[in-house]
DNA sequence: TACATATTTCGATAAATATAGAAATAAGAG
DNA sequence: CTCTTATTTCTATATTTATCGAAATATGTA
């Protein structure tokens, strides 16, 4: 069970990790390749030092928006396809 | 014409507009009852100084989320659903 | 164990944000 | 012209944010 949250806060806290243009790119490569990202290969994909996507996965990851699977060193990032369906339905084949 | 800007960027910059939870309320406000608000409508509503309401209407206006309208001493904000049609579909139908 | 790779945390910093109150501006009413 | 009402702008402030590089942590490999 969740904790209860106004849902206007709960979307003013989506749009809140929404609300930086690489975000929506990391969003968006995960939509359209339909598979997992990591941090080195964002790093590598948007130019920013890694430290820094790793903050943004975590933004996005707090949100509720990404899941992430650990395997070895690695963590992979992936879409949580439900929570863009409960809050923002349409949006990502608005993309 | 529109000024070209990534799709990216411009969703950001919308996201980044409604992520404050009055900011949502005031949309939310206006989509459910199907007028027009004032600055100091929202400030009793909300209870939050005038100034910041007009900051408020500000950020959402400069987004292309709202209009504006005057009439004599007061200015009367409405949805610009256009914006929302074009950027966050369905949006509106979710709140 | 020592090294390599991937990620995270920490420390610092510059920029943006939300907020309020006071002063300024706009427009109508007496 | 003065007063009232509505909004905006200005000033100040406290908080949050995005960013990086360096150090720390996690895990696998030689």
């Amino acid at each position: 069970m969740d904790i209860e949250i106004s849902k206007e806060k709960k979307l003013a806290e989506l749009f809140s990790a929404l609300s930086e243009p690489n975000r929506i790119r990391i969003i968006k490569i995960l939509k359209t390749s339909d598979t997992e990202l990591t941090c080195s290969q964002v790093s590598k994909v948007l130019q920013i030092a890694p430290s820094t996507v790793s903050y943004h996965f975590k933004a996005l990851r707090k949100a509720g928006l990404t899941n992430t699977r650990r395997q070895a060193q690695t963590k992979y990032l992936s879409l949580n396809a439900k929570t863009f369906q409960k809050y923002l339905p349409h949006f990502l084949d608005s993309l």
